[in-house]
RNA sequence: UCCUGAGUAGCUCAGCUGGUUAGAGCAUCUGACUGUUAAUCAGAGGGUCGGGGGUUCAAGUCCCUCCUCAGGAGCCA
């Protein structure tokens, strides 16, 4: 026998339906009264239609039943689907019967203007609205096209803990919580270090999880929580590393132009600067863009003695804080990768250029439109005794590294990978203003509700 | 953490140099309307002016302090 739910109807496939009835279940997002007429704006999670209630095509207690329903009231509506010029969808419902689930009463979200803490309070809430309702639904498709990519592409998803002894990069401030009998364990901040095992054993694998950061950034593109996808590949330089999350960004926007054209309208997306992504993108080395912010005399903003100094030009070996990325990107319409970083501004494990000792085989790519750095990778240090040193300049606990040390030991080989926001990523695509409406629950550094 | 700014009705805000009973729009409730989609029209209810302390004949307004929130910086995806 049929499962029941898979003859359920949804507003997103009303056109299939036109000329008979359907029995839609969702709930109002508005209404407006107009004597004998009742105009229902139904949601269904997959869209909104109009349901149009007429008094002399319903019986008393239907009507009734219409004119009880409030704001976000759940229904379940039996209508006729019928195509309508003045629809924005094209279509509308003639309502036949209504059944009520539950009346709502004082709903605090109201079609006008609210500010961003009222709306931040009302998260959970707040998604029911378009905006947010079309943001979900691009955020799902940038997930599910960077799964789709390297699923088709010979990697393996292998996921890293999330629960760690210690630090992985050991600069940033991590979570910390009780472990049994064995101390602290802290909530990772990155899979990387597991995922290089990880490609030891499998070649080419992904890790796909949230990241938790304990930093007290107060920024519109930081959380404390947040969803990364880290490749890690054996036998990739940084270049190939380069290629691959080029490739990667062409399919994600590719796939969110060619699914999400619906929600990039509600979004007020500009289409034409998504379609303008695509290969190849912009390369600077370190020492170009450093050359670049010179001659465009941009300046280093940098604390002195707790003063706020400019230092003109800008000097080698310092690393790009937002100003400098943002100046560098405005001539850009395609995303721009830099690499080759300074070692010392850059982490233990990235492997030095082997034709330039102060830098490192690293590399970031920056979004257009401000949409800041977007991934973050490097090749990684293969050899033991140059990781070791570096483990020690950085004075991590060299105890807590031997199993990453193992993978120098016992066939080491060339291997990169890198690290991709999936909230930064579906910032830029959205066009949103702020991170926090990316991700359903943000966690930011002064709020954890709902 | 540092710098800057904000807190007045359920929401978004106005409120002058301190001065009578603190205002508007939206939302809510009641009524009218067969084409509304941020509907319109008529009417009604709705306030510890973030908390505490102070100055003053008089404080939403001035001073002190605490709390909450926002933006930016640094750090990073």
């Amino acid at each position: 026998m049929e499962s029941r739910y898979k003859s359920f109807h949804y507003i997103e496939d009303l056109s299939k339906y036109a000329n008979s009835d359907v029995i839609l279940r969702g709930w109002v997002a508005n209404k407006t009264e107009k004597g004998k007429l009742v105009f229902i704006q139904l949601r269904d999670g997959t869209g909104t239609v109009q349901c149009v209630t007429f008094k002399g095509n319903v019986s008393e207690e239907v009507f009734a039943n219409a004119k009880k329903l409030t704001q976000e009231s759940a229904v379940k509506i039996i209508g006729s689907v019928r195509a309508d010029e003045r629809a924005p969808s094209g279509f509308e419902v003639d309502v036949k019967e209504i059944e009520i689930y539950h009346i709502s009463t004082d709903y605090p979200i109201t079609p006008k203007d609210h500010g961003d803490a009222f709306l931040m309070e009302h998260r959970h809430l707040w998604l029911r609205s378009s905006r947010q309702h079309a943001i979900m639904r691009v955020r799902a498709s940038v997930i599910k096209a960077i799964k789709d990519y390297f699923d088709s592409n010979g990697f393996k998803q292998m996921d890293s803990p999330m629960l760690t002894p210690s630090a992985c990069e050991g600069t940033s401030t991590l979570f910390e919580t009780k472990y049994f009998d064995m101390g602290s364990a802290y909530l990772s901040q990155s899979g990387q270090l597991y995922a290089e095992a990880s490609a030891m054993a499998l070649g080419r694998v992904y890790t796909f999880g949230p990241a938790f950061r304990a930093e007290l950034s107060k920024t519109r593109k930081h959380l404390t929580e947040f969803w990364m996808v880290e490749p890690e590949m054996a036998f990739f330089d940084l270049n190939d590393d380069m290629d691959l999350a080029e490739d990667l960004v062409v399919y994600i926007v590719e796939y969110v132009l060619k699914t999400n054209r619906k929600e990039l309208e509600i979004l007020e997306r500009d289409i034409s600067k998504l379609e303008a992504i695509k290969r190849p993108f912009y390369r600077l080395s370190y020492d170009e863009a450093v050359k670049w912010l010179q001659d465009n005399k941009i300046p280093l903003k940098k604390k002195v003695d707790g003063k706020e100094v400019e230092i003109l030009p800008f000097p080698w070996g310092e690393d790009f804080g937002s100003p400098q990325e943002e100046a560098i990107m405005e001539q850009f319409d395609k995303p721009c990768i830099i690499h080759r970083y300074p070692a010392e501004v850059k982490a233990f494990y990235m492997k030095r250029d082997p034709d330039n000792e102060k830098v490192v085989l690293a590399m970031d790519m920056l979004a257009p439109e401000k949409g800041g750095e977007i991934i973050g990778g490097s090749q990684r240090e293969d050899n033991e005794d140059l990781l070791l040193e570096r483990i020690r300049h950085e004075n991590l606990p060299e105890e807590d590294y031997q199993w990453y040390l193992d993978l120098r030991r016992f066939g080491s080989v060339p291997h990169s990978g890198f690290g991709m926001g999936v909230e930064r990523m579906v910032k830029w695509i959205t066009g949103a203003s702020h991170i926090r409406e990316v991700i359903p629950f943000p966690r930011m550094i002064y709020r954890i509700y709902p």
